[in-house]
DNA sequence: TGCGTTTTTAATGTCAGACTTTTAATTGTC
DNA sequence: GACAATTAAAAGTCTGACATTAAAAACGCA
Protein backbone atom coordinates (compact mmCIF):
# COMPACT_ATOMS: atom_id res chain seq x y z
CA UNK A 1 0.00 0.00 0.00
CA UNK A 2 2.78 2.15 0.45
CA UNK A 3 5.10 1.80 -2.53
CA UNK A 4 5.34 3.62 -5.42
CA UNK A 5 8.04 2.98 -7.99
CA UNK A 6 8.65 4.96 -10.30
CA UNK A 7 7.07 2.70 -13.42
CA UNK A 8 5.75 3.96 -16.85
CA UNK A 9 2.00 5.10 -15.14
CA UNK A 10 0.79 8.63 -14.18
CA UNK A 11 0.98 8.88 -10.14
CA UNK A 12 -2.42 9.39 -9.69
CA UNK A 13 -3.19 6.45 -11.56
CA UNK A 14 -0.86 4.07 -9.36
CA UNK A 15 -2.10 5.83 -6.05
CA UNK A 16 -5.96 5.02 -7.59
CA UNK A 17 -4.97 1.41 -8.35
CA UNK A 18 -3.37 0.69 -4.81
CA UNK A 19 -6.42 2.30 -3.07
CA UNK A 20 -8.73 0.36 -4.94
CA UNK A 21 -6.68 -3.26 -4.78
CA UNK A 22 -6.92 -2.45 -1.06
CA UNK A 23 -10.62 -2.33 -1.02
CA UNK A 24 -11.34 -4.57 -3.25
CA UNK A 25 -8.97 -7.25 -1.31
CA UNK A 26 -10.79 -6.32 1.56
CA UNK A 27 -7.71 -4.37 3.47
CA UNK A 28 -9.89 -1.45 3.69
CA UNK A 29 -13.58 -2.07 5.08
CA UNK A 30 -17.01 0.21 4.83
CA UNK A 31 -17.00 3.32 5.98
CA UNK A 32 -13.67 3.43 6.69
CA UNK A 33 -11.48 6.24 6.82
CA UNK A 34 -8.71 7.18 4.65
CA UNK A 35 -5.88 9.20 5.18
CA UNK A 36 -6.44 13.22 4.71
CA UNK A 37 -4.98 14.34 1.67
CA UNK A 38 -2.25 15.51 3.28
CA UNK A 39 -0.93 12.45 4.80
CA UNK A 40 -1.33 10.68 1.91
CA UNK A 41 0.82 12.76 -0.06
CA UNK A 42 3.58 12.35 2.38
CA UNK A 43 2.84 8.40 2.68
CA UNK A 44 2.75 8.27 -1.23
CA UNK A 45 5.59 10.96 -1.65
CA UNK A 46 3.34 13.17 -4.29
CA UNK A 47 2.02 16.58 -3.91
CA UNK A 48 -1.59 17.32 -2.69
CA UNK A 49 -3.21 17.83 -6.23
CA UNK A 50 -1.66 14.52 -7.27
CA UNK A 51 -3.40 12.81 -4.29
CA UNK A 52 -6.78 14.56 -4.87
CA UNK A 53 -6.51 13.10 -8.94
CA UNK A 54 -6.29 9.55 -7.43
CA UNK A 55 -8.83 10.31 -5.25
CA UNK A 56 -11.27 11.50 -7.68
CA UNK A 57 -10.81 8.50 -9.69
CA UNK A 58 -12.32 6.45 -7.20
CA UNK A 59 -15.28 8.73 -6.65
CA UNK A 60 -15.69 8.24 -10.22
CA UNK A 61 -15.94 4.71 -9.70
CA UNK A 62 -18.65 5.38 -6.13
CA UNK A 63 -15.59 3.53 -4.30
CA UNK A 64 -15.24 6.62 -2.08
CA UNK A 65 -17.10 9.41 -0.77
CA UNK A 66 -15.72 12.77 0.72
CA UNK A 67 -17.02 14.67 3.14
CA UNK A 68 -15.65 18.75 4.22
CA UNK A 69 -15.33 19.94 7.48
CA UNK A 70 -13.54 18.78 10.52
CA UNK A 71 -13.30 15.09 11.07
CA UNK A 72 -14.35 14.94 7.41
CA UNK A 73 -11.96 13.38 4.42
CA UNK A 74 -12.59 9.79 2.19
CA UNK A 75 -14.59 7.32 3.43
CA UNK A 76 -14.77 3.38 1.96
CA UNK A 77 -18.38 3.92 -0.01
CA UNK A 78 -20.83 1.22 0.51
CA UNK A 79 -21.74 0.70 -3.16
CA UNK A 80 -25.63 0.22 -4.17
CA UNK A 81 -27.66 -1.48 -6.11
CA UNK A 82 -29.06 2.01 -7.82
CA UNK A 83 -24.97 3.28 -8.08
CA UNK A 84 -23.97 0.09 -9.74
CA UNK A 85 -26.45 0.03 -11.62
CA UNK A 86 -26.67 3.40 -13.16
CA UNK A 87 -22.66 2.96 -13.86
CA UNK A 88 -23.18 -0.34 -15.89
CA UNK A 89 -25.77 1.23 -17.49
CA UNK A 90 -23.25 4.22 -18.72
CA UNK A 91 -20.64 1.50 -19.43
CA UNK A 92 -23.23 -0.38 -21.70
CA UNK A 93 -24.76 2.02 -23.15
CA UNK A 94 -21.29 3.38 -24.50
CA UNK A 95 -20.02 0.25 -25.52
CA UNK A 96 -23.12 -0.53 -27.98
CA UNK A 97 -23.15 2.99 -29.34
CA UNK A 98 -19.24 3.09 -29.75
CA UNK A 99 -18.85 -0.48 -31.47
CA UNK A 100 -22.36 -0.74 -33.71
CA UNK A 101 -23.25 -4.15 -32.51
CA UNK A 102 -25.66 -5.20 -34.53
CA UNK A 103 -29.34 -4.77 -33.44
CA UNK A 104 -29.99 -8.58 -33.96
CA UNK A 105 -27.21 -9.62 -31.87
CA UNK A 106 -28.31 -7.18 -28.89
CA UNK A 107 -31.95 -8.15 -29.30
CA UNK A 108 -31.02 -11.81 -28.90
CA UNK A 109 -29.15 -10.75 -25.81
CA UNK A 110 -31.71 -8.93 -24.26
CA UNK A 111 -34.68 -11.52 -24.75
CA UNK A 112 -32.05 -14.63 -23.51
CA UNK A 113 -31.40 -12.66 -20.94
CA UNK A 114 -34.94 -11.80 -19.46
CA UNK A 115 -36.20 -15.29 -20.71
CA UNK A 116 -33.63 -16.55 -17.83
CA UNK A 117 -35.87 -15.15 -15.31
CA UNK A 118 -38.70 -17.33 -16.72
CA UNK A 119 -38.40 -20.21 -13.94
CA UNK A 120 -38.54 -17.89 -11.20
CA UNK A 121 -40.84 -15.69 -12.43
CA UNK A 122 -43.14 -18.30 -12.80
CA UNK A 123 -42.78 -19.72 -9.14
CA UNK A 124 -42.62 -16.63 -7.28
CA UNK A 125 -44.55 -13.87 -9.25
CA UNK A 126 -46.77 -11.94 -6.85
CA UNK A 127 -49.89 -10.75 -7.72
CA UNK A 128 -48.91 -6.97 -7.49
CA UNK A 129 -46.61 -7.65 -9.84
CA UNK A 130 -49.45 -9.20 -12.12
CA UNK A 131 -51.27 -6.18 -11.54
CA UNK A 132 -48.68 -4.15 -12.71
CA UNK A 133 -48.06 -6.00 -15.86
CA UNK A 134 -52.02 -5.68 -16.67
CA UNK A 135 -51.79 -2.20 -16.18
CA UNK A 136 -48.92 -1.30 -18.62
CA UNK A 137 -50.64 -3.20 -21.37
CA UNK A 138 -54.12 -1.74 -20.84
CA UNK A 139 -52.12 1.70 -21.45
CA UNK A 140 -50.29 0.45 -24.28
CA UNK A 141 -53.68 -0.30 -25.80
CA UNK A 142 -54.81 3.36 -25.43
CA UNK A 143 -54.64 4.81 -29.35
CA UNK A 144 -53.03 7.98 -27.83
CA UNK A 145 -49.92 7.13 -26.37
CA UNK A 146 -47.02 8.85 -27.98
CA UNK A 147 -43.96 7.00 -29.14
CA UNK A 148 -41.97 7.74 -25.93
CA UNK A 149 -45.02 6.56 -23.91
CA UNK A 150 -44.76 3.43 -25.52
CA UNK A 151 -41.11 2.80 -24.78
CA UNK A 152 -41.67 4.01 -21.20
CA UNK A 153 -44.32 1.90 -20.68
CA UNK A 154 -42.83 -1.34 -22.10
CA UNK A 155 -39.50 -0.61 -20.48
CA UNK A 156 -41.58 -0.87 -16.83
CA UNK A 157 -43.64 -4.37 -18.17
CA UNK A 158 -40.20 -5.92 -18.42
CA UNK A 159 -39.16 -4.79 -15.40
CA UNK A 160 -42.02 -6.29 -13.72
CA UNK A 161 -41.61 -9.24 -15.34
CA UNK A 162 -37.52 -8.99 -14.45
CA UNK A 163 -38.79 -8.55 -10.39
CA UNK A 164 -41.04 -10.84 -10.24
CA UNK A 165 -38.14 -13.83 -10.68
CA UNK A 166 -37.47 -12.03 -7.05
CA UNK A 167 -33.74 -12.40 -7.47
CA UNK A 168 -31.54 -9.08 -6.98
CA UNK A 169 -28.78 -10.24 -9.05
CA UNK A 170 -30.73 -11.15 -11.69
CA UNK A 171 -32.77 -7.76 -11.61
CA UNK A 172 -29.44 -5.78 -11.14
CA UNK A 173 -28.00 -7.82 -14.29
CA UNK A 174 -31.18 -7.21 -16.58
CA UNK A 175 -32.33 -3.84 -15.61
CA UNK A 176 -28.88 -2.72 -16.70
CA UNK A 177 -29.07 -4.94 -20.34
CA UNK A 178 -32.17 -3.57 -20.79
CA UNK A 179 -31.88 -0.38 -19.97
CA UNK A 180 -28.43 -0.13 -22.02
CA UNK A 181 -30.36 -1.95 -25.18
CA UNK A 182 -33.31 0.88 -25.08
CA UNK A 183 -31.71 3.94 -27.28
CA UNK A 184 -31.50 1.25 -29.91
CA UNK A 185 -34.47 -0.19 -29.46
CA UNK A 186 -36.04 3.70 -29.65
CA UNK A 187 -34.71 3.49 -33.41
CA UNK A 188 -37.33 1.01 -34.03
CA UNK A 189 -40.84 3.39 -34.11
CA UNK A 190 -43.52 1.38 -33.12
CA UNK A 191 -46.75 1.69 -35.63
CA UNK A 192 -50.27 0.93 -34.84
CA UNK A 193 -50.21 -2.47 -36.29
CA UNK A 194 -47.17 -3.24 -34.53
CA UNK A 195 -48.16 -2.11 -31.45
CA UNK A 196 -50.95 -4.52 -31.85
CA UNK A 197 -49.05 -7.93 -32.28
CA UNK A 198 -46.63 -6.63 -29.11
CA UNK A 199 -49.54 -6.39 -26.82
CA UNK A 200 -50.91 -9.37 -27.72
CA UNK A 201 -47.53 -11.00 -27.03
CA UNK A 202 -47.05 -9.17 -24.07
CA UNK A 203 -51.00 -10.44 -22.95
CA UNK A 204 -49.73 -14.19 -23.84
CA UNK A 205 -47.04 -13.43 -21.30
CA UNK A 206 -48.82 -12.01 -18.50
CA UNK A 207 -51.00 -14.68 -18.68
CA UNK A 208 -48.54 -17.70 -18.77
CA UNK A 209 -47.20 -15.81 -15.75
CA UNK A 210 -50.59 -16.00 -13.81
CA UNK A 211 -51.13 -19.11 -14.72
CA UNK A 212 -47.36 -19.91 -13.50
CA UNK A 213 -46.49 -21.66 -16.65
CA UNK A 214 -42.47 -21.15 -17.43
CA UNK A 215 -42.77 -22.96 -20.99
CA UNK A 216 -45.50 -20.47 -21.86
CA UNK A 217 -43.68 -17.35 -21.10
CA UNK A 218 -40.46 -17.81 -22.60
CA UNK A 219 -42.14 -19.09 -25.80
CA UNK A 220 -44.17 -16.10 -25.62
CA UNK A 221 -40.44 -13.76 -25.12
CA UNK A 222 -38.68 -15.50 -28.05
CA UNK A 223 -41.83 -14.75 -30.40
CA UNK A 224 -41.17 -11.19 -29.05
CA UNK A 225 -37.63 -11.19 -29.95
CA UNK A 226 -38.30 -12.78 -33.24
CA UNK A 227 -41.07 -10.24 -34.24
CA UNK A 228 -38.94 -7.34 -33.00
CA UNK A 229 -35.90 -8.82 -35.13
CA UNK A 230 -38.18 -8.95 -37.95
CA UNK A 231 -39.85 -5.03 -37.53
CA UNK A 232 -35.77 -3.97 -37.30
CA UNK A 233 -34.77 -5.65 -40.61
CA UNK A 234 -37.73 -4.09 -41.99
CA UNK A 235 -37.02 -0.73 -40.72
CA UNK A 236 -33.77 -0.87 -41.53
CA UNK A 237 -34.51 -2.16 -45.32
CA UNK A 238 -36.63 1.18 -45.82
CA UNK A 239 -33.67 3.69 -44.65
CA UNK A 240 -31.00 1.48 -47.10
CA UNK A 241 -33.99 2.20 -50.05
CA UNK A 242 -34.88 5.73 -49.04
CA UNK A 243 -30.58 6.43 -48.94
CA UNK A 244 -30.25 4.52 -52.08
CA UNK A 245 -33.41 6.62 -53.89
CA UNK A 246 -31.84 10.06 -52.63
CA UNK A 247 -28.39 8.92 -53.96
CA UNK A 248 -29.89 8.13 -56.92
CA UNK A 249 -31.87 11.58 -57.56
CA UNK A 250 -28.68 13.29 -56.38
CA UNK A 251 -26.57 11.46 -58.97
CA UNK A 252 -29.09 12.22 -61.96
CA UNK A 253 -29.28 16.21 -60.74
CA UNK B 1 -21.69 22.46 -22.53
CA UNK B 2 -20.58 25.66 -21.31
CA UNK B 3 -22.88 26.50 -18.73
CA UNK B 4 -22.25 25.53 -14.91
CA UNK B 5 -23.85 27.44 -12.66
CA UNK B 6 -22.60 28.01 -9.02
CA UNK B 7 -25.03 24.82 -7.62
CA UNK B 8 -24.31 22.72 -4.76
CA UNK B 9 -21.40 20.63 -6.43
CA UNK B 10 -17.89 20.21 -7.06
CA UNK B 11 -16.92 22.12 -10.17
CA UNK B 12 -15.16 19.14 -11.13
CA UNK B 13 -17.85 16.89 -10.81
CA UNK B 14 -20.01 19.19 -12.83
CA UNK B 15 -17.76 19.69 -15.35
CA UNK B 16 -17.14 15.51 -15.50
CA UNK B 17 -20.69 15.67 -15.71
CA UNK B 18 -21.18 18.05 -18.83
CA UNK B 19 -18.30 16.17 -20.62
CA UNK B 20 -19.77 12.81 -20.03
CA UNK B 21 -23.20 13.84 -21.06
CA UNK B 22 -21.82 15.44 -24.51
CA UNK B 23 -20.26 12.44 -24.78
CA UNK B 24 -23.16 10.00 -24.27
CA UNK B 25 -25.35 12.40 -26.48
CA UNK B 26 -23.36 12.25 -29.18
CA UNK B 27 -21.72 15.78 -29.32
CA UNK B 28 -18.54 14.40 -29.51
CA UNK B 29 -17.65 11.46 -31.62
CA UNK B 30 -14.85 8.72 -30.68
CA UNK B 31 -11.11 10.06 -31.34
CA UNK B 32 -12.28 13.91 -30.97
CA UNK B 33 -10.03 15.87 -29.09
CA UNK B 34 -10.81 17.98 -26.49
CA UNK B 35 -9.57 21.42 -25.86
CA UNK B 36 -6.14 21.78 -23.74
CA UNK B 37 -6.89 21.44 -20.11
CA UNK B 38 -5.53 25.29 -20.30
CA UNK B 39 -8.71 26.55 -22.72
CA UNK B 40 -11.31 24.03 -21.01
CA UNK B 41 -10.45 26.10 -17.55
CA UNK B 42 -10.76 29.35 -19.66
CA UNK B 43 -14.22 28.33 -20.52
CA UNK B 44 -15.39 26.77 -17.52
CA UNK B 45 -13.98 29.73 -15.96
CA UNK B 46 -12.10 27.93 -13.10
CA UNK B 47 -8.87 26.44 -12.62
CA UNK B 48 -6.36 23.98 -13.75
CA UNK B 49 -6.16 21.78 -11.26
CA UNK B 50 -10.12 21.16 -11.37
CA UNK B 51 -10.37 20.66 -14.88
CA UNK B 52 -7.70 18.18 -14.24
CA UNK B 53 -9.46 16.24 -11.47
CA UNK B 54 -12.53 16.37 -14.14
CA UNK B 55 -10.63 14.58 -16.54
CA UNK B 56 -9.25 11.79 -14.08
CA UNK B 57 -12.77 11.25 -13.43
CA UNK B 58 -13.67 10.35 -17.06
CA UNK B 59 -10.42 8.43 -17.30
CA UNK B 60 -11.80 6.47 -14.48
CA UNK B 61 -14.45 5.65 -16.52
CA UNK B 62 -12.30 4.93 -19.98
CA UNK B 63 -14.19 7.39 -21.72
CA UNK B 64 -11.67 9.59 -22.43
CA UNK B 65 -7.71 8.64 -22.81
CA UNK B 66 -4.56 11.52 -22.40
CA UNK B 67 -1.61 11.88 -24.73
CA UNK B 68 1.33 14.06 -23.36
CA UNK B 69 3.54 16.09 -25.65
CA UNK B 70 2.32 18.38 -28.91
CA UNK B 71 -0.61 17.65 -30.45
CA UNK B 72 -1.34 15.40 -27.10
CA UNK B 73 -4.61 16.21 -24.84
CA UNK B 74 -7.46 13.94 -23.87
CA UNK B 75 -9.31 11.97 -26.83
CA UNK B 76 -12.41 10.67 -26.66
CA UNK B 77 -11.96 6.68 -26.01
CA UNK B 78 -14.07 4.08 -27.91
CA UNK B 79 -14.75 1.68 -25.21
CA UNK B 80 -13.55 -1.98 -25.69
CA UNK B 81 -15.36 -4.96 -24.66
CA UNK B 82 -12.41 -5.21 -22.65
CA UNK B 83 -12.48 -2.52 -20.75
CA UNK B 84 -16.61 -2.43 -20.46
CA UNK B 85 -15.89 -5.75 -19.13
CA UNK B 86 -13.41 -5.20 -16.49
CA UNK B 87 -15.29 -2.49 -14.89
CA UNK B 88 -18.25 -4.26 -14.79
CA UNK B 89 -16.07 -6.87 -12.65
CA UNK B 90 -15.09 -4.32 -10.34
CA UNK B 91 -18.30 -2.75 -9.69
CA UNK B 92 -20.06 -6.16 -9.62
CA UNK B 93 -17.46 -8.03 -7.47
CA UNK B 94 -17.85 -4.96 -4.83
CA UNK B 95 -22.01 -4.99 -5.28
CA UNK B 96 -21.77 -8.24 -3.61
CA UNK B 97 -18.79 -8.21 -1.29
CA UNK B 98 -20.68 -5.55 0.68
CA UNK B 99 -24.11 -5.95 0.20
CA UNK B 100 -24.10 -9.63 1.74
CA UNK B 101 -25.78 -11.30 -0.91
CA UNK B 102 -26.59 -14.79 -0.07
CA UNK B 103 -24.89 -17.54 -1.75
CA UNK B 104 -28.28 -18.99 -2.64
CA UNK B 105 -29.42 -15.59 -4.89
CA UNK B 106 -26.07 -15.35 -6.18
CA UNK B 107 -26.03 -19.27 -7.52
CA UNK B 108 -29.43 -18.93 -8.73
CA UNK B 109 -28.40 -15.93 -11.03
CA UNK B 110 -25.64 -16.80 -12.10
CA UNK B 111 -26.87 -20.03 -13.51
CA UNK B 112 -30.25 -18.73 -15.05
CA UNK B 113 -27.70 -16.75 -16.66
CA UNK B 114 -25.84 -18.94 -18.19
CA UNK B 115 -28.60 -21.36 -19.26
CA UNK B 116 -29.87 -18.23 -21.55
CA UNK B 117 -27.11 -19.26 -23.73
CA UNK B 118 -27.97 -22.89 -24.19
CA UNK B 119 -30.46 -22.49 -27.21
CA UNK B 120 -27.50 -20.52 -29.40
CA UNK B 121 -25.01 -22.53 -27.42
CA UNK B 122 -26.56 -25.48 -29.07
CA UNK B 123 -27.01 -24.49 -32.47
CA UNK B 124 -23.94 -22.91 -32.93
CA UNK B 125 -20.82 -24.19 -30.87
CA UNK B 126 -17.79 -25.43 -32.95
CA UNK B 127 -16.02 -28.19 -32.44
CA UNK B 128 -13.02 -25.83 -31.09
CA UNK B 129 -15.30 -24.46 -28.30
CA UNK B 130 -16.09 -28.51 -27.50
CA UNK B 131 -13.01 -29.45 -27.28
CA UNK B 132 -11.80 -26.63 -24.66
CA UNK B 133 -14.49 -28.16 -22.67
CA UNK B 134 -13.21 -31.91 -22.89
CA UNK B 135 -10.15 -30.48 -22.62
CA UNK B 136 -10.95 -28.72 -19.38
CA UNK B 137 -12.89 -31.72 -18.33
CA UNK B 138 -9.88 -34.10 -18.80
CA UNK B 139 -7.74 -31.28 -16.47
CA UNK B 140 -10.30 -31.74 -13.56
CA UNK B 141 -9.88 -35.66 -13.46
CA UNK B 142 -6.43 -34.93 -12.19
CA UNK B 143 -5.99 -36.06 -8.93
CA UNK B 144 -3.32 -33.83 -8.00
CA UNK B 145 -5.49 -30.69 -9.25
CA UNK B 146 -5.33 -27.90 -6.91
CA UNK B 147 -8.06 -26.02 -5.35
CA UNK B 148 -6.93 -22.63 -7.66
CA UNK B 149 -6.37 -24.92 -10.98
CA UNK B 150 -9.65 -26.61 -10.29
CA UNK B 151 -11.67 -22.99 -9.92
CA UNK B 152 -9.47 -21.52 -13.27
CA UNK B 153 -10.53 -24.99 -14.73
CA UNK B 154 -13.92 -24.02 -13.82
CA UNK B 155 -13.83 -20.20 -15.09
CA UNK B 156 -12.72 -21.66 -18.60
CA UNK B 157 -15.05 -24.67 -19.12
CA UNK B 158 -17.96 -22.36 -18.50
CA UNK B 159 -16.66 -19.39 -20.47
CA UNK B 160 -16.54 -22.05 -23.52
CA UNK B 161 -19.72 -22.66 -22.77
CA UNK B 162 -20.98 -18.41 -22.86
CA UNK B 163 -18.69 -18.28 -25.99
CA UNK B 164 -20.20 -20.98 -28.07
CA UNK B 165 -23.33 -18.74 -28.13
CA UNK B 166 -21.86 -16.44 -30.15
CA UNK B 167 -23.09 -13.77 -29.41
CA UNK B 168 -20.57 -10.67 -27.97
CA UNK B 169 -23.28 -9.28 -25.68
CA UNK B 170 -24.26 -12.48 -23.80
CA UNK B 171 -20.59 -12.99 -23.43
CA UNK B 172 -19.77 -9.57 -21.93
CA UNK B 173 -22.94 -9.81 -19.53
CA UNK B 174 -21.81 -13.28 -18.08
CA UNK B 175 -18.35 -13.55 -18.08
CA UNK B 176 -19.35 -10.53 -15.90
CA UNK B 177 -21.44 -11.95 -13.50
CA UNK B 178 -19.28 -15.57 -13.58
CA UNK B 179 -16.48 -13.83 -13.06
CA UNK B 180 -17.88 -11.42 -10.26
CA UNK B 181 -19.41 -14.33 -7.93
CA UNK B 182 -16.14 -15.96 -8.11
CA UNK B 183 -14.46 -15.03 -4.71
CA UNK B 184 -18.29 -16.55 -3.65
CA UNK B 185 -17.87 -19.60 -5.41
CA UNK B 186 -14.10 -19.54 -4.27
CA UNK B 187 -15.44 -20.22 -0.30
CA UNK B 188 -16.10 -23.34 -1.08
CA UNK B 189 -13.71 -26.03 -1.34
CA UNK B 190 -14.44 -28.85 -3.59
CA UNK B 191 -13.18 -32.17 -2.31
CA UNK B 192 -12.74 -34.99 -4.02
CA UNK B 193 -16.07 -36.53 -4.29
CA UNK B 194 -18.26 -33.15 -4.98
CA UNK B 195 -15.27 -32.72 -7.73
CA UNK B 196 -16.66 -36.02 -8.92
CA UNK B 197 -20.03 -35.44 -9.35
CA UNK B 198 -19.56 -31.56 -10.99
CA UNK B 199 -16.93 -33.77 -13.61
CA UNK B 200 -19.95 -35.91 -14.17
CA UNK B 201 -22.40 -32.74 -14.95
CA UNK B 202 -20.11 -31.13 -16.63
CA UNK B 203 -19.67 -34.12 -19.07
CA UNK B 204 -23.40 -34.28 -19.21
CA UNK B 205 -23.22 -30.17 -20.65
CA UNK B 206 -20.83 -31.37 -23.22
CA UNK B 207 -22.23 -34.09 -24.41
CA UNK B 208 -25.47 -32.20 -24.81
CA UNK B 209 -23.86 -29.64 -26.48
CA UNK B 210 -22.08 -32.29 -29.07
CA UNK B 211 -25.73 -33.33 -29.95
CA UNK B 212 -26.56 -29.76 -29.80
CA UNK B 213 -29.33 -31.12 -27.44
CA UNK B 214 -30.22 -27.67 -25.49
CA UNK B 215 -32.89 -28.91 -23.42
CA UNK B 216 -30.44 -31.86 -21.76
CA UNK B 217 -27.63 -28.27 -21.80
CA UNK B 218 -30.58 -26.39 -19.24
CA UNK B 219 -30.89 -29.34 -17.35
CA UNK B 220 -27.38 -30.17 -16.51
CA UNK B 221 -27.21 -26.60 -15.09
CA UNK B 222 -29.97 -26.37 -13.12
CA UNK B 223 -28.32 -29.98 -11.71
CA UNK B 224 -25.19 -27.86 -11.62
CA UNK B 225 -26.97 -25.17 -9.44
CA UNK B 226 -28.58 -27.24 -7.08
CA UNK B 227 -25.80 -29.22 -6.68
CA UNK B 228 -23.50 -26.12 -5.51
CA UNK B 229 -26.43 -24.19 -3.25
CA UNK B 230 -26.49 -27.90 -1.62
CA UNK B 231 -22.90 -27.99 -1.15
CA UNK B 232 -22.75 -24.39 0.04
CA UNK B 233 -25.71 -24.90 2.57
CA UNK B 234 -23.41 -28.19 3.79
CA UNK B 235 -20.54 -26.08 3.76
CA UNK B 236 -22.28 -22.82 5.91
CA UNK B 237 -23.78 -25.70 7.97
CA UNK B 238 -20.56 -27.42 9.21
CA UNK B 239 -19.13 -23.75 9.77
CA UNK B 240 -22.11 -22.53 12.00
CA UNK B 241 -21.21 -25.60 14.19
CA UNK B 242 -18.22 -25.41 14.33
CA UNK B 243 -18.32 -21.86 15.49
CA UNK B 244 -21.14 -22.91 18.13
CA UNK B 245 -18.67 -25.68 19.09
CA UNK B 246 -15.91 -23.80 19.85
CA UNK B 247 -18.03 -20.92 21.66
CA UNK B 248 -19.39 -23.31 24.25
CA UNK B 249 -15.98 -24.54 24.77
CA UNK B 250 -15.14 -20.85 25.96
CA UNK B 251 -17.79 -20.55 28.32
CA UNK B 252 -16.63 -23.59 30.49
CA UNK B 253 -12.96 -22.55 30.78
C1' DT C 1 -25.75 22.04 36.33
C1' DG C 2 -27.63 22.28 31.70
C1' DC C 3 -28.49 24.18 27.37
C1' DG C 4 -27.76 27.33 23.51
C1' DT C 5 -24.28 30.12 21.16
C1' DT C 6 -19.78 31.18 19.59
C1' DT C 7 -15.16 29.98 18.46
C1' DT C 8 -11.77 26.87 17.00
C1' DT C 9 -9.95 23.56 14.05
C1' DA C 10 -9.23 20.06 10.73
C1' DA C 11 -10.51 18.74 6.74
C1' DT C 12 -11.81 19.24 1.57
C1' DG C 13 -12.35 22.50 -2.41
C1' DT C 14 -10.23 25.94 -5.20
C1' DC C 15 -6.85 28.95 -7.12
C1' DA C 16 -2.40 30.95 -9.32
C1' DG C 17 1.86 30.28 -11.15
C1' DA C 18 5.89 27.84 -11.93
C1' DC C 19 8.60 23.91 -13.47
C1' DT C 20 9.33 19.12 -15.78
C1' DT C 21 8.63 15.78 -19.21
C1' DT C 22 6.98 14.06 -23.35
C1' DT C 23 6.19 14.08 -28.14
C1' DA C 24 5.35 15.58 -32.67
C1' DA C 25 6.27 18.95 -36.12
C1' DT C 26 9.65 21.94 -38.01
C1' DT C 27 13.94 23.36 -39.30
C1' DG C 28 18.68 22.67 -40.34
C1' DT C 29 22.63 20.04 -42.03
C1' DC C 30 25.24 16.72 -44.55
C1' DG D 1 16.69 12.85 -49.55
C1' DA D 2 17.82 11.06 -44.97
C1' DC D 3 19.15 12.07 -40.49
C1' DA D 4 19.90 15.27 -36.55
C1' DA D 5 18.84 19.37 -33.76
C1' DT D 6 15.41 22.73 -32.45
C1' DT D 7 11.04 24.27 -31.12
C1' DA D 8 6.52 24.33 -29.30
C1' DA D 9 2.41 22.52 -27.27
C1' DA D 10 0.54 19.80 -24.21
C1' DA D 11 0.01 16.85 -20.03
C1' DG D 12 2.09 15.89 -15.48
C1' DT D 13 3.75 17.68 -11.19
C1' DC D 14 4.89 20.82 -7.33
C1' DT D 15 4.47 24.72 -3.92
C1' DG D 16 1.93 27.56 -1.28
C1' DA D 17 -1.91 29.95 -0.46
C1' DC D 18 -6.90 31.00 0.42
C1' DA D 19 -12.08 29.66 0.78
C1' DT D 20 -15.57 26.84 2.59
C1' DT D 21 -17.53 23.40 5.62
C1' DA D 22 -18.84 21.06 9.52
C1' DA D 23 -17.86 18.93 13.75
C1' DA D 24 -16.00 19.53 18.26
C1' DA D 25 -14.65 22.33 21.95
C1' DA D 26 -15.12 26.43 24.62
C1' DC D 27 -17.93 29.77 26.45
C1' DG D 28 -21.74 32.22 28.57
C1' DC D 29 -25.96 32.61 30.62
C1' DA D 30 -29.82 31.15 33.27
Amino acid sequence: MKIDPTKNADYSAQIAKAIRDAIISGQLNVNDRLPSEAELAEQFEVSRPTVREALKRLAAQSLIRTQRGAFGGAFINQISYEEAHSQQITTSTLLLSMNDVSFDVACEARFALERSCAPFAAQRRTADQLATMRAEIHRQTQPGLSDEGWCASDVTFHRALVESAHNVILSYQLAGAVEAMQPLMNMITFTARNREKIISLHTDIADSLEQRNQQQIEHALLALSDYTKNLADNVFAAKQKFKADSDSQKSQA
